[in-house]
DNA sequence: TTAACATACTTTCATTATGAAAGTAAATGT
DNA sequence: ACATTTACTTTCATAATGAAAGTATGTTAA
């Protein structure tokens, strides 16, 4: 029996079957924090995701429509992978991880003002990310404005 | 290379390394939602684990400090599995993979009444799960309360 | 125009993890 | 005492991952 094969109907096990894998929820990480789009951008992160792996996830999160790949317009043989509206509903799972990871490692090097940002505005830090990304942007490439903005909702 | 050594610094990184195989999430499932406390109950869930990968997770588990293992005072064969207060930081994480699987599995047997309440309120439901756990009850086993209380927190 | 290079894969093979089934040991029930 | 329950361990086949090399197509620069 294959890993990925339904083996009930709760929620939570259809999420797992989705992206409990070791390395999906990294690939999604490396599109939302760090506005990664390519094949060649996720091989070159940290973890060291085998090339086979990297191309077998990509075709599992595209089938599960997670992600959608397109061939840039300005380099053809650049394909440019993005969230799609049910990828972007992950951002919430990220950010919980990166909040336990934070709290829970004493090596980590995530930053506690972002962490305290995400606890006191989450839902307004969530729409946030969803429109930078759709804009083409990241979380640490428009950190401040995510941030900021969100600050700001508090006291207006 | 073993796919639970230390690929990175990242936080989420760390977490996936902790919980992100595809079984620890849904044995902390079984304790927080069903009340499960044994190896024979976690054995039993609809997801079938093969008893050497269940052992091996819960010898994992409580490696990373994320459940203790304490021997029944009533009956001497059996094991009582608990969350330690840095697994009670993971319900977060079962919460929004529950609503995840929710909203995109057709198939899902989850209530709606429920994802609503986490959504209206998350801090309090979280906390109200916490206080459960900790009294040896569950979120089935407690679901009236843990809704009802925190609605009634947005009447007070 | 063409040779070098860049990018996104595919293929192969060793290692590790999981799935399925049977077996063991200690505690309890009868 | 003997059967049963509970929590594992062991064994072996299958599946997934890790590491490395190879291929195909598009781009760049001489």
């Amino acid at each position: 029996m294959k890993r990925t094969d339904k083996k009930s109907n709760c929620a939570i096990n259809f999420s797992l079957e989705a992206v409990g894998d070791p390395w999906s929820l990294l690939i999604i990480r490396d599109i939302v924090y760090f506005g990664k789009n390519t094949y060649g951008e996720f091989l070159a992160s940290d973890e060291r995701i085998g090339t086979n792996v990297l191309a077998q996830r990509l075709i599992a999160l595209e089938e599960k429509k997670i992600i959608t790949k397109v061939t840039s317009k300005f380099d053809r043989r650049k394909e440019i992978y993005q969230l799609t509206n049910k990828g972007l509903d992950l951002v919430p799972i990220l950010l919980d991880l990166a909040e336990w990871g934070t709290k829970h490692d004493p090596k980590t090097e995530a930053s506690l003002e972002w962490i305290k940002a995400v606890r006191a505005n989450r839902a307004t830090i969530i729409s946030r990310i969803r429109n930078v990304l759709k804009n083409g942007g990241s979380v640490l490439k428009n950190y401040n404005s995510i941030v900021l903005k969100a600050k700001n909702t508090n006291f207006r």
